[in-house]
DNA sequence: CGCGGCTATCTTGCATACAAGATAGAAAAG
DNA sequence: CTTTTCTATCTTGTATGCAAGATAGCCGCG
């Protein structure tokens, strides 16, 4: 972080890391995100930070508990559904409202789709779990319409809470699978077909979630432990083995 | 909402106070917001002004250009053509989602309905422009889907002020017709047809749009007019003439 | 040993002070 | 009369200070 000319560095950048935090699954539902923290870890004060929890409020990624802290949301049973839900309507929309594949769409889904296999080999799981979110992304860049990349971006993150909370098993070569299936349809011009796989895919996964075992009963207690003062990050994971009852860490969106 | 205890009445007061006053056409795209004059009204101090703007810029609402102001944002004929578009694809969507009209559902959509008549018939503008957005919204709300709804509310928020901007005649009788044959469509338990209608509807709004004129070339300009320092109200219309070369103040939706 | 209450210390909520950029209007120069 | 320049004033950007609620740990009491 250290710029000649510092500041214009942390204007955006706060929100845009915790974000992309969520994203690759290194930051969990629930961690607590203490202003303090947050601001001097970015050299900054507290009313810099305040903002981007304000937007990242809005955005549906945090929540603030009042007087005790700002947490990154656990969705509940029902949010999981409603994100779902809102997926499978906006991407099998968006699918159907295409009418053809330009030629730079083919290549950046088929070179993400490339990257998507050479992780899976790899074994690189948060590059694996950041890549299944963002294939979705990518559909919706290829739309060419920001409003609804946004849109499925937050969506996209919130997926990823879910998927940290109540995945029980992950079968991320079978989802890749799924992409390659709705990008091979995509290819044969054929959106209907892509729009379809798509809901298939969403159904699959979310079917894959274990909805029914509350994630985490003892969710208020554990906010009170998941920050010991001594810890300096907030936004690092900890692999205190006795928050592990965590679900799989691996998002297949 | 009135509570013997003065607070708690602002504390996200402010955001849906704009929000509401653009869904009913009382606030202009490029209306500047001082955060002053915000503060004041609502009796608070800057900071609580602030993050409301905040929020309301995540949400696509306001935007702030650098030590000049907050504005209303004015959507250029590209926002414009994003957002019918993301709106098609999410409504048609969740139309086509759809599986039963509960009762409860069929007789909040027919008060809707008559309301919209009613306005329609006693030239009411600001309220059927309220009422024309707003049957959109209730739509989303049948889904059960807050996320849905949320989205939705924004989306119709900034389809008002494009209409603001862009609307050059207004069908208002047109578009009640069309929600009309939406919702017989739903009744009839024909979500496909309903979804294809709905399309069909936000294209004939789109279509009604003069996206080809620029909307107000001295925009610039005019921000620095809009807000006469005399002026108390910040959020009250103004109907000074010299600003009318905006077009038709109702939206058809 | 168990339990209740107190206090020290954390957290956010909110207002305020000041800095810096942008603007408008007056004043001055052509 | 026109143009330019300067200054007074307005705007947001940011930090900081203080208040109030929530929490945890200690201490004392039963």
């Amino acid at each position: 972080m250290q710029d000649s000319r510092a500041t214009e560095i942390t204007q955006r950048t706060i929100e845009e890391t915790i974000v992309s935090g969520i994203l690759s699954a290194r930051i969990r539902p629930g961690t607590r995100l203490s202003e303090n923290q947050l601001a001097t870890l970015f050299g900054v004060s507290r009313t810099r930070v305040r903002e981007a929890m304000m937007r990242l409020e809005t955005r549906g990624i945090v929540h603030v508990s009042p007087r005790r802290g700002w947490f990154v949301v656990e969705p509940s049973a029902e949010d999981a559904m409603a994100v779902y839900e809102a997926r499978r309507i906006i991407e099998a929309g968006l699918l159907r409202s295409m009418r053809s594949l330009t030629d730079a769409g083919r290549k950046a889904l088929e070179a993400h789709l490339h990257e998507e296999k050479h992780a899976l080999a790899s074994g690189d799981r948060q590059r694996l779990t950041y890549l299944m979110g963002d294939f979705h992304i990518r559909i919706a860049e290829l739309s060419g319409n920001g409003i609804l990349v946004d849109i499925l971006r937050d969506l996209t993150a919130r997926t990823i809470l879910i998927s940290m909370l109540y995945q029980s098993d992950f079968h991320a070569a079978q989802s890749h699978d799924g992409h390659c299936r709705i990008f091979e349809a995509m290819q044969s011009g054929d959106f209907t077909r892509a729009a379809e796989l798509s809901v298939e895919h969403l159904d699959e996964v979310e079917m894959g979630l274990d909805l029914t075992t509350r994630p985490d009963p003892l969710s208020e207690l554990r906010n009170s432990l998941s920050l010991p003062p001594k810890t300096a990050s907030s936004v690092s994971p900890q692999p205190d083995p006795k928050k592990r009852n965590f679900k799989g860490a691996i998002n297949t969106c």
